[in-house]
DNA sequence: AAAGATAATATGCATGCACATATTAACGTG
DNA sequence: CACGTTAATATGTGCATGCATATTATCTTT
């Protein structure tokens, strides 16, 4: 018994899933060796260990070199999600994309940003105000600093025709970054310029990106009415 | 010259990253073949496969059967998001958590989740609402689905001691789920329950997870006022 | 020349084997 | 008996090979 259909390592993990949810191996138990579960599948050892190992990734099992392989007890749930850049967005829904910067300034950092924009206390950092629209309707409106002592070679960038996102994620890789998700009522201005009633709900995504030690850029993202930010396990 | 340290696919993989990084191979270009780089490594074909596997899994290549591996033009933005269970959540602010259930009703599938449930459409689903308290302050307030095919064994459940969630996670590992995030005005109902008032913007989450092709359980997460959603990259 | 059949090709996957590495259990020695 | 050494063991990884499969290019046929 216990045939899967195939012998492909997916229809392993199949069958693995099916027995961890049956609870055939309870929360925390042991599970056999691969040597054994290749021998009951009669498949090979490599094909059992790319079964499990896609387990593990899923934090479904946890695995330990002598140890063997266990049932999680507290499946963790995480959840990868992708920030597209927005004009693909846009595209990936059919619809025209089109931005337009309403405000490009030097600015003093921000009181809010100090925490963060400390390196930079003395210097100007670069303020954009850029509406995103989609199909000619304004699809997101985002507030942007950059810091300039990083990125000095944004100094010079208008970000009239390529946006900011896009030209710092092509010129200015960053190795971390802080997000933050928020449901926000808007306020008069914002409801003007995203074409909606004040008070009405809106996603918000605010991020700051850094390279190594340095922030790169600050960017706070409120999105029409009606936005949903979408993601699988 | 470039030759790694090791032919570990960890170390291939850094060199590819590096070359990818130092625009070696621009963005949308094509990268060499698994053989070739597979002798220019000195190694075998199955390695730089891992190592490609990787990067394509991490969205920096996009990999087709014959047209072969290029470099991604955006590569995307991805941050993992570790979804806590509530309590926890509560728990790690310091706060101690409770939670009651509000109602508990068998019902037929909502039109709502008709796309998604289709599997179990004549039967009854169990339907939950529950209000999630910090310190005795409303936190978040749940509406789940649970699906009786599924997870039979939910139905003589009570989920008064422990959440729904909570006892989901043991008892009904799930492999995949779609998570999606939302702003929300507050409505009358809402209003009270949360304790805030009507038409305050609120941060809400909806999660439907599945086993194989079964869904096990649809939730919606309305959380209190000032909720932030925070996670790195 | 357009449409359909066919071949070529790059990745995807399975196998059997060997060795590496982390971890635990067993063993010995003072 | 405590403690350090050694062996056993399960997973991790690499290799050579062969076949599967998707996709593109090419070669027919009408």
């Amino acid at each position: 018994m216990a045939v899967t259909d195939t012998n492909s390592w997916t229809g392993i993990r199949e069958e693995l899933l099916r027995r961890i949810h049956d609870r055939v191996w309870e929360p925390g138990a042991q599970i056999p060796h691969e040597a054994d579960l290749a021998e009951e599948f009669g498949c090979a050892r490599t094909t059992v260990n790319r079964a499990l190992r896609d387990l593990a990734e899923s934090g479904l099992v946890i695995r330990k070199r002598r140890a063997g392989t266990r049932v999680a007890l507290n499946p963790p749930q995480r959840a990868t999600l992708t920030i597209p850049i927005i004009r693909e967005e846009v595209e990936a829904l059919g619809k025209t994309y089109r931005h337009s910067l309403l405000e490009r300034a030097y600015q003093p950092v921000p009181p809010m940003l100090h925490g963060v924009f400390h390196a930079s206390l003395g210097e100007d950092v670069l303020y954009l105000k850029t509406l995103h629209f989609a199909d000619e309707r304004p699809y997101a409106f985002e507030e942007r600093h950059i810091n300039l002592d990083t990125v000095p070679q944004a100094r010079e960038r208008k970000f009239e025709v390529s946006s900011a996102n896009e030209w710092l994620v092509h010129n200015a890789p960053y190795s971390r970054g802080d997000l933050s998700f928020s449901a926000l009522n808007a306020d008069e201005d914002t409801a003007r310029i995203l074409d909606c009633t004040p008070g009405t709900a809106l996603f918000t995504m605010e991020r700051i990106t850094w390279t190594g030690d340095a922030p790169i850029t600050h960017v706070k993202l409120i999105f029409a009415a009606g936005y949903r930010m979408r993601s699988t396990i």
